[in-house]
DNA sequence: TTAAAACATGTAATTTATTACACGTTTTAA
DNA sequence: TTAAAACGTGTAATAAATTACATGTTTTAA
């Protein structure tokens, strides 16, 4: 067990798609994949040489302008057998969401607490525009059932956030109004 | 802003309430607060003497048995203060929930991959054992209305811990559905 | 034409988290 | 009575993630 180092297989799924450079992976934790996992370039560029020496993937350099290399990675045929056994793996952990926000709230004991309803209300407007945010995504990404097919788990996966966020707004809303007939 | 190090502010939320050991904080971790956060007695033992060491907790050494001491920690006056501005301060950063499930989706392209009813099937059972576990805690921690008034944010937390397990099952569920309709 | 933004790739230092090592005491149940 | 489980406190090693340092090229818009 002890399934750990995901943003390799990150790495590989991606390139699994299509060839990438260690700039072009560190722009997609800022959209696509950015969504629901962060890593920053420098745990990228090395992480692209460990599975280089390890062969799951190769590059190539290209000549951008003048002079600038790029290093173009592709997936070899280990790595995308990896990539298929990291999938095809059972997922038995549920990871605790690490939520700042909860977290504060559980040291909040008196329902007539002063901070409660700045806080939130806070979180409220956060959510409202991750919410909004998402339903953009969910439009601009997959405006036709066609494009929902292709590309299957990324639509769920939006799907899924969409209503996670649909959720704690509903709940925020709920519990701000709880608070107030408190007062 | 950039505040980090969640885990003394969460050793000082708990001793905000009573004081402790190092060996009760971590009890806490796999109980209560285990429920949306995790630490080991290795982070905590060492987090417990740099608290000290910047004046926000004390202990006094009791003796158990013939010769067991155990360090009970206290939270001070500026402690309570730290405490106080963590909470008050805003939580601006919504993290990304990194659910390796939701990770492998991404890489599921065709929504009849053979894979995808097995994984889905996975995570509704656990999300389901969730679920239950989940509704055993709130009825049991929380069984009549002014233990709710009491304790209230974790009653909250507790609450919409459910809530988003709910639409976890529900969400898992219906996409079963939708794909047992495109085999 | 020139300055800023974006492109592109790396390393170093620090912080945080996990797993393993290490040791001893007290309580509980067979 | 004795062995196991729970109590109790630490350190070391490793792994992962974040922030900072460091450098250069190409494109774009003023």
């Amino acid at each position: 067990m002890a399934q750990k180092n995901k943003l390799q297989f990150i790495i590989l799924g991606l390139l699994n798609q299509q060839p990438l450079t260690g700039y072009d992976l560190t722009k997609a934790f800022d959209t696509e994949i950015g969504e629901f996992w962060q890593a920053q370039h420098s745990q990228i560029y090395p992480q692209l040489k460990r599975l280089e020496d390890q062969g799951y993937i190769t590059h190539e350099i290209t000549i951008s302008g003048a002079k600038l290399e790029k290093k173009l990675y592709h997936i070899t045929a280990t790595g995308t057998a990896l990539l298929s056994s990291w999938i095809s793996d059972g997922t038995p952990d549920l990871t605790a969401t690490k939520d700042e926000f909860i977290l504060k709230l559980y040291f909040i004991q008196n329902n007539r607490d002063p901070r409660l309803p700045g806080m939130l209300q806070e979180q409220l407007a956060l959510h409202t525009g991750k919410l909004a945010h998402l339903k953009q995504r969910l439009t601009t990404v997959f405006p036709t059932k066609a494009s929902q097919t292709e590309n299957y788990g990324h639509f769920l996966i939006l799907q899924h956030a969409l209503g996670r966020e649909t959720y704690y707004v509903d709940w925020l809303k709920q519990t701000l109004q709880q608070i107030s007939k408190k007062r």
